[in-house]
DNA sequence: GTGAAAGCGCTAACAC
DNA sequence: GTGTTAGCGCTTTCAC
């Protein structure tokens, strides 16, 4: 963009000194008399002097900028990540480009060598669903550049990471039902690539054995893609067992909604006939009907930590280009928020 | 962001020639020799060569960057809309950065100036629900830098914006409730400052008028955040009046849920003692119980268009420095999806 | 067909 | 206390 853009040289020409002059006034630098600072300051002022960052970081090599790939910004879950990092990184003085990547490896890897040819110091990642192959991560990692991973972590990294106890938030939305009365619970899975996917039946699993209660694979359906629609169809195959289960743990609030629909109609009621429990990417399960119960994930501080770690890794590498810090993973708490679509017995939080 | 990256110099010492043969190679210059253009690319890809944009932007004195300037990321509305500008921008050749204002006046600001700094090519601009003074946009515009302005545009500028048909989209949603036999029709009044806010208003009036159903100024309450909460407590108040509404339009979804809430706590029913519609800020209107009625608003064309629109712009003052584009004005169809919240006679679309 | 040199805006040795 | 110079990586005249 060139268009009006006031430079350093504008105000040292106008001044009659020296460009280096003018750029050590405006940084306060102890060697510069008041009076040139003051001169300075104020002809920046008057002519809204705004330092272009580009040349900032051509001469630096340094960008200030962090690069954030997330699957998609529509659920609620990953733009409260968003707000998370941007909290952080803005306050360190960080700016944050966001790019989505539509969970397609295709677009996650046009995205990161984007990102990179951006020359941003640091990377956050959530990879998408489709990603079963890191070569394209390694690559990157593999030039030096810092990266946290968060919720849908690269296992294999030596990275930080940032995740979501889901075994244990799993197997709490699990210990409910079966606290609820309910002895046929369903699994409806999420994307099998994915880590969480994994911990999720795990934490649903060990609920179920703590309890002696059989794992039967058929009430385990798979939901790659834990749309709404998926979730309706999943759970119309359930209502067709013989045996019906009494609950369904779904893999994702999207997923839940779907299973509630199809439960409605078949014209069976939630929770009488069927509980229901979500994993939360959404805030308005309280407003559906009945209201979700959901494994609540916190995205903000999910957010923040990300930034946190990465920043730390930024500086400490920018310090010291051979030092290396030590990868850290740092494991958030969910929470289990309780409401009627799983309130077997009518009884209210 | 130092690390291990490429350079064009690295490329020309190893194949003993110059950076500005190897640049022009790498761009397909008719002047360059066959055998020279395929050395310089078999090498840069061996290398994994990635052009450093920073270098290339502060050459060109153009970032190939649209910046955005968005309320709330976590509004369906507004991450459809960023879809659609991303659809545009990277077909184009731009990045985008992303700022949310979190509806603050003085975070808008300070999103302006960072992007400004960052010389992004162009800007695209929804305004806070707090922006009524338009200083901090003027200075900007006043530096020539490409301005398009979406859904809460500003004004006076004499920028090009997208919008959408608010009146008629209000209109039509009023008219629908008259359609439905109510009489006595409120409405949820958005954020004073914004221009959409007098819209739906004077479209809400306009479809009374049609029917000569005198405005009660007592049936228009202000919700100037239309939050739940507030779309709660201003149907709270409705309800305590001696002659009940016997439906509510309001200025958005959360509003609207919000009137749900109340309504269904003071023990009334939806539709059959108040028929709702609200404008549609998010997409799971279908699930509320009753799904809601909604004016939808479409995000990802109304981000599509901006784009189009500001890249345009940006393409034209890059070729020509003193052209100016003749500002244009797009308006967006809005469309209403009936469902059982305003069904006032049980009747199903 | 290729190279040398200048410059985008800024900062940081190194002068003096 | 201030100026001069060089250089971040790249492109683009202008030479030859």
């Amino acid at each position: 963009m060139k268009y009006n853009q006031v430079t350093i040289k504008d105000i040292a020409r106008e001044l009659g000194i020296s460009p280096s002059t003018v750029s050590r006034a405006l940084k306060d630098h102890p060697d510069i008399s008041p009076e040139t600072k003051k001169a300075v300051n104020e002809l920046a002022d008057k002519l809204n002097y705004q330092p272009n960052i580009v040349a900032l970081s051509l001469r630096q090599s340094k960008t200030n900028t962090i690069g954030v790939i997330i699957p998609e910004l529509v659920h609620f879950f990953f733009s409260t990540v968003i707000s998370g990092i941007e909290d952080v990184a803005y306050s360190a003085g960080y700016n944050v480009i966001i790019t989505q990547s539509n969970e397609s490896l295709q677009r996650e890897k046009t995205d990161i060598k984007a990102l990179f040819n951006s020359r941003v110091d640091g990377m956050l990642i959530s990879v998408s669903r489709e990603t079963s192959n890191f070569d394209h991560i390694d690559n990157i990692l593999a030039k030096g550049v810092p990266m946290v991973f968060f919720d849908r972590v690269y296992e294999n990294s030596n990275s930080s990471r940032i995740i979501v106890d889901d075994l244990s938030g799993a197997k709490e939305a699990t210990l409910h039902l079966i606290e609820q009365g309910c002895k046929r619970i369903a699994h409806l899975e999420g994307p099998p690539n994915l880590e969480i996917t994994k911990q999720r039946l795990e934490g649903y699993k060990q609920a179920l054995q703590e309890h002696n209660i059989p794992i039967d694979p058929s009430l385990i359906v798979a939901c790659p893609l834990g749309t709404i629609e998926e979730g309706k169809k999943a759970t119309e195959i359930l209502l067709a067992m013989d045996e019906k289960p009494d609950a369904i743990f779904a893999t994702n609030d999207p997923a839940a909604m779907g299973s509630m629909q199809a439960i409605k109609e078949a014209g069976l009621k939630i929770p009488q006939d069927i509980a229901i429990v979500g994993f939360s990417n959404w805030f308005f399960t309280a407003l559906l009907d009945p209201p979700l119960t959901s494994v609540d994930q916190p995205g903000f501080e999910m957010g923040q930590e990300a930034a946190k770690l990465l920043i730390r890794q930024i500086e400490v590498k920018s310090k010291n280009h051979d030092v290396e810090l030590q990868p850290e993973t740092k494991v958030l708490k969910t929470r289990l928020i309780v409401r009627d679509s799983s309130l077997k017995k009518g009884k209210k939080k």
